[in-house]
DNA sequence: CCGAATCCTTAAGGTTGATTAAAGGGTTTC
DNA sequence: GAAACCCTTTAATCAACCTTAAGGATTCGG
C-alpha cells in the first residue's frame, strides 16, 4: 500500500512521513507542487495526501488535473487552519475527505482506512477468457458476443477448469478431482454430464469454441477454424 | 438535512429551492423577516439562508437575535449587489458566509457544504446511482423516475452496500458485516428477508433494475434488458 | 411518560434450482 | 460385430432461497 504526500513544510512532511511507515504503508514525500503532479500521475499510489497550499501548483490544480485524466486514486486534502470556503470546495472536486491542521495522528489514519475502504470496497472483477469466451467466475456466466447465459457452479468450475489448461487435454479424474474433491464416489458419467451441458450452452451462445473428446483420455478446447 | 430560506423575492426563493432539493436537502421557504424569526428559532433546521434585504425585519436582525439565544446554525446572507457595508456587519454578527446575488448554482452549494462542514455537520451525501435507481442515503428513500418511497434504515444500507459493489457478487456474509456487525448473531435468512423487502420496492416503483441471487454466493444488481 | 408508529427478528411453509443416478442410444476400436 | 467408451435426457432429491406474517423492540410525538 503507497501513498504519496505532497506538503511543502519540511518538518510536517517527515513527520506524515513516519506516521505512515509506522503504520506499514510505503511512503514518497515530494514538496512542490509540480513535482506532486507528476508523481502522482505515475498513476502507483493507492492513495494521495494534498497539501493545498503549495508551493508550484497547489493542491486542488493537482486534484482536478488527476481527475480530469480519469484517476480514482482516493485523495485526502490537508488543510490550513482558517482555509477559506472556495479552498475547502476542493471537495467538490472528487477529493475524498480533508484534515484540517493541526490533527491528530490518529484521526488521519482513520480517515485514511476510511479513504481506502469505500475505494477499495468497488473491485471490478477480471474475466477469464479462451477465444470468444468470456467467463465470470464469481457471478457465474458466460458471454460470447453480446449474448450471456448463466451457468451452475460445476458447469462454471469445469469451464474454469478447462480454459486454464488451455491446449493440454484435461482427464476426467482430473476434472473429478476439482469439482467433487480428490476422495469422491463422482463416476465419469457425471462428468460427461457437465460437459454434456456446457456444449449445450456453447452451442446456444453461437460460440465458436468446441470441448473436443479425445477418447480414452480427456476433453481439450478447441477453436472451431469452419 | 434541512434548509431554511427567507427570501422576499418569489421567483429567486423559488429557484433556491429547486436547487437545494435536487441536492437533497429538504427545504423550507418563508418569505418576510417576522416569519423568517419564527421558522428559524423552532432550532431544527440545519443552515439558514437569509436575504438581507426583507420586509418585516431584515436579515441581520433575525441573525442578531437568534445568535443571542445562543443558537450556532450556520447561516449564510444573501446579499444584493453592492451591499458591502452590511456584508461586513453580517459577518461581524456571526453570519459563516455571505453570497452576492446574483451567485450561481455551484456556488451557492458549494458554500453551503462548507458552511456545513465547518459546523461539523455531517454532508448529506451525494445521492447513489445504479441504473434507474437513486438512493438518497441520508432521508432515506428511492427514486426511479418520478416516483419515490422511503427505505428503513436497514433496506437503505443494503441498498447501499449492493450499489456501491456494482457489478461483484455481496455474499450474506458481508451484508450481515455491514448491517448487523462483525459479531452478529444474524441469519441468513435476515438478509433474505431485507433483498425480499428491497426487490417489493424495486417492483412497486417499476425499476427495471433487479436483485438477482447467485445462488451459494451472494447477491447482484443487473439491469432487466428486456 | 404513554401510546402509536416504525423497525427488527423469527419462524413456517412454499418455491426454485443444483445435483445425481439411471437409462438408453450413439460411436469408436479392434 | 462386440466391447468399451461416450453422449444426452430425465426424474427424484435435497438444500438454498423466497415470502409472508406475527409479535417483540425501539423510536417518536404529544
Amino acid at each position: 500500500m503507497r501513498i504519496l504526500i505532497v506538503e511543502d513544510e519540511q518538518h510536517l512532511a517527515e513527520a506524515l512521513s513516519q506516521i505512515l511507515r509506522k503504520n506499514n504503508y510505503s511512503v514518497d514525500v515530494v514538496h512542490d507542487g509540480e513535482d506532486g503532479l507528476d508523481y502522482a500521475l505515475s498513476d502507483i499510489y493507492d492513495l494521495l495526501l494534498l497539501d493545498i497550499m503549495l508551493p508550484g501548483r497547489d493542491g486542488i490544480s493537482i486534484l482536478k488535473t488527476i481527475r480530469g485524466k480519469g484517476m480514482s486514486v482516493p485523495v485526502i486534502l490537508l488543510t490550513a487552519k482558517g482555509e477559506t470556503p472556495d479552498k475547502i470546495a476542493g471537495l467538490d472536486y472528487g477529493a475524498d475527505d480533508y484534515v484540517a491542521k493541526p490533527f491528530s495522528s490518529d484521526e488521519l489514519m482513520a480517515r485514511i482506512r476510511a479513504a481506502l475502504r469505500r475505494k477499495g470496497e468497488v473491485m471490478p472483477e477480471d474475466a477469464l477468457k479462451y477465444g470468444d469466451l468470456e467467463l465470470n467466475a464469481s457471478n457465474p456466466k458466460l458471454t460470447v458476443g453480446g449474448k450471456e447465459i448463466k451457468l451452475n457452479p460445476k458447469e462454471c468450475e469445469l469451464l474454469e477448469l478447462l480454459i486454464l489448461r488451455k491446449q493440454s487435454v484435461t482427464s476426467k479424474e482430473q476434472i473429478i478431482e476439482k469439482l467433487w474433491g480428490f476422495d469422491s464416489e463422482a463416476e465419469h458419467n457425471n462428468v460427461e454430464v457437465y460437459i454434456s451441458f456446457l456444449r449445450k450452452k456453447l452451442n446456444f451462445l453461437g460460440s465458436r469454441t468446441r470441448i473436443t473428446t479425445i477418447r480414452g483420455i480427456g476433453y481439450v478446447l478447441e477453436e472451431d477454424k469452419s
